[in-house]
DNA sequence: TGCGTTCTTTGCGGCAGCGCAAAGTTTGCT
DNA sequence: AGCAAACTTTGCGCTGCCGCAAAGAACGCA
């Protein structure tokens, strides 16, 4: 688990960063400023912890471009994926849900970027800022919906189901429009989804092989297009 | 799904109901009258629901007496139980995380009573108590918590020691002590527990049989006690 | 007290998916 | 180009757990 090297407050952050992403999004130009003048931005290489559970959680996250993974390590050292985040959602918000230390690991998926702020800037954004808490407490919302509906699909549905769910959840999230299909735009491994949907990565291999031959998705080394998402959604509803 | 009967409001509700429970703990005799007089009581019977899935947020609740699960219900009509909530605690507040529906059913698990005041009190009762809001923002933290405990569980804990780790938090959060162990003090069948820990009621009735003859648990119909709890706990942790 | 309902126990067969193993493929590094 | 590391595929045997079934025990009600 190593630290990005550098930190580096670039000379001139633009506000358009921000101004479209839902926290700030009502925010005058004037105010983004100020939150764009009070932020750290850093760039971190892939598979790389932005930050680690159980540390105290002294600053809180907008990740701009990348994708992060949320991941718990068990005593045994296994992996579990709690969550995927894509770009232009706020990270690490702890203080929203009243904990001084971080739940949580925050694995970067990808080569990403993000701003950060002192956890104690949060109280005063909430309190300065229409809508930020709001669209913060939404957020946490939104993830305990997702939570919510990992629990039931983990204790309702076989691996097959979870995994053909879990490949749906990332189109929706992070698709991107290909050729034939809707492809992952992030690198990922049998590994990583085996993470996501409480299975082997040897499972995974075989359920995509299987998949491949019937013409729902097509893949590649840590790449996955997805063909047919229409025969995904029947698979995941048996 | 039986909705109770009849609402009520008790003729005078003691403040010192509400005085010493977390969100209202720092506020003056005063300030809870005020509380108490907009809060609407209810009792309600066993296994009934307290708000349903998908419904219209329209209040929020304390529960004052009794122990409620956090249920969802498949598509298939299988139950997952997400939480058991015991007495002291809010319940029903999704104001707290941005949203307008009730993301999971309140089933009572034993019978129970709760204050309950109408949503748009919320962002009142946020500006006017101190620490209302902040207390109930850890309720939601806590519960992330327990969830994402839960994922991590089920993910990478085999079906034994997932009931043990269930047995041994209910014993934590309801437990009462009795002559040679400690008992749930609510009725819970080998189906609740089954639903509880993603399992059948027939594998449930397996371990704890098994168990007992080893004695560490003792059960009747719908009554478990727990005599050796390290030695669940040493199960729970293979 | 007797009867229906609900809850529990136990046996048995089957199989989904894991664990292990080994070989094949792609990538990055020097 | 050549090698090591990372990722993927596939086969095979095993087993933990489910599904089905059926009987037994405890409770609630009339």
């Amino acid at each position: 688990m190593n630290k990005p090297v550098a930190t580096s407050t670039l000379p001139r952050l633009d506000e358009s960063l921000l101004s479209h992403l839902p926290p700030f999004s009502k925010l005058d130009k004037r105010q983004i400023r100020t939150i764009l003048d009070q932020a750290t931005s850093r760039r971190y290489d892939k598979g790389v912890a932005i930050f680690d559970e159980g540390a105290p959680a002294e600053r809180f996250y907008m990740l701009l471009d990348g994708y992060v993974r949320v991941v718990r390590v068990t005593a045994t050292g296994e992996q579990v994926t709690a969550l995927h985040i894509p770009a232009g959602q706020l990270l690490g918000i702890a203080r929203a849900i009243g904990k001084e230390f971080y739940p949580a690991t925050a694995m970067t998926a990808t080569e990403s970027l993000a701003l950060s702020w002192p956890m104690t800037l949060w109280d005063s954004f909430a309190a300065d800022y229409d809508g930020f808490a709001t669209e913060s407490y939404k957020t946490v919302g939104n993830r305990v919906s997702e939570m919510n509906n990992r629990i039931v699909e983990m204790a309702t549905q076989q691996v097959e189901q979870r995994v053909a769910n879990a490949l749906l959840r990332l189109i929706n999230q992070t698709g991107r429009k290909v050729a034939d299909g809707i492809e992952i735009d992030f690198p990922i491994t049998r590994q990583d989804l085996s993470e996501l949907t409480a299975t082997t990565l040897h499972t995974v291999s075989r359920l995509l092989s299987a998949w491949e031959k019937q013409g729902m998705v097509q893949s590649k080394r840590k790449r996955i297009k997805v063909c047919d998402p229409h025969a995904l959604v029947v698979l995941s509803q048996i």
